[in-house]
DNA sequence: TGTACATCAGTGAACGCGCGTTCACTGATGTAC
DNA sequence: TGTACATCAGTGAACGCGCGTTCACTGATGTAC
């Protein structure tokens, strides 16, 4: 994808400037955009059929940050635990650092464009397929299959999007929406691992031995 | 609460059926909704001073409904795993009856109007406790604490939410929608169940024993 | 039971405004020969 | 290197439209005495 540049980024950047806590991208008209970005209304039509190819253009904007951002996740963890816990840390300072983009992401997924939704779901799923690749490669969680590393992470991406808006709109929850979102992670694949056996064999079998941890 | 009647229930009954895949609540307007309604644009002054008035005029109509229907689900259950398959076969057939109002309450959460959005999280987190506490009262998952239990609620009740638009829209993935969530609940509880021993432990232990159900 | 008055739901016309869109135009940059 | 032409980003005026809101009004229902 080529870069933007003129008059198209004006707009495309006047977009998330407008995007705060009260305002979605479906919501943003024509010449507020112009306003924005100090152009003349008409100027839009030069770059953009109409407003859903405007939106498209902000996702995929979007969407190339996004990417650049995580690919410096590559970091080193020797459990699953502290992945977990350093890949939580960074996604959510990401979030915090791009919050416009953010708010887009978590309005548009279920917001009323079918277009934005299908692009946006298009993106989730691919961001969920390089986590579990990236989990499975690594090893991290030996004893679960490839197929519910997929269906774990796919449930994660989205489960820690929402959580976003809370970690960014209320900075006193922070940290416990940091520690939900560890434990939610965790749950799963901890669950993922025991499910193959039954409730009574879980309980049986772990009652025999104790505990190693703090509990929660 | 008293019930709605005349004029007021027409235009509240107009926005939900005006609500559908492509459009929101606070996407509606005063004239479009009076236009539905029969009535002249200045009797919505009679009734509601703004449109953020009558939207949590709304949202108070639907909470209703839902409420009478979760109380039908007040059903037997022997295992925490019959029980979960049951309550989300209820939640999606409900969400299925009702699509204006779940769209309403999908769209609305992470919605423009911060009214709207800590009006349906509280209601969103009133049904969470609901849960959480049936769940604690009937013992269906022994050797999790409360505390987690509630938490688990929290977050489930947000992923069926979300899970039900899938379900509405797209026919063809239902079955698999329903399967998912059985298994994300499942995986929540039983991650809970093992959380406080760590990762080699669960594998040590449950390598000396043998699946007894069959694989994913 | 009747009368006077207040309240209430609803009406119709009119307002000013911002919107998306179209038109004809300009000036700069790129390209062919 | 110069010239002619095409392409492109941007402008300014004008359009018709639907919007939220206000005004003065009507007719039905409720209430006090």
């Amino acid at each position: 994808m080529k870069a933007l540049a003129g008059g198209k980024l004006k707009l495309v950047q006047a977009a998330l400037r407008l995007i705060t806590e009260t305002r979605s991208l479906t919501s943003l008209g024509l010449r507020e955009l112009a306003r924005e970005a100090g152009l003349n209304p008409n100027t839009f039509y030069r770059h953009f059929k109409n407003l859903d190819e405007f939106g498209l253009q902000v996702l995929g904007y979007i969407a190339e940050d996004m990417k650049a951002g995580v690919r410096q996740l590559r970091q080193m963890a020797d459990s699953s635990e502290q992945a977990s816990h350093d890949t939580v840390t960074f996604v959510y300072h990401y979030f915090l650092a791009n919050p416009a983009a953010t708010t887009v992401a978590v309005r548009e997924l279920h917001g009323p464009s079918p277009l934005l939704r299908r692009a946006l779901e298009a993106q989730l799923n691919a961001s969920a397929r390089e986590m579990a690749e990236d989990i499975i490669e690594r090893g991290l969680v030996p004893g679960v299959e490839d197929l519910v590393v997929h269906e774990i992470s796919h449930m994660t991406i989205r489960y820690i999007l929402f959580r976003a808006m809370d970690y960014i709109e209320r900075p006193e929850q922070r940290e416990r929406v940091q520690q939900e979102t560890e434990r939610f992670i965790n749950r799963q694949f901890r669950g993922a691992l025991v499910e193959n056996f039954s409730e009574e064999e879980v309980l049986n079998v772990l009652s025999k031995t104790t505990p190693s941890g703090p509990p929660l």
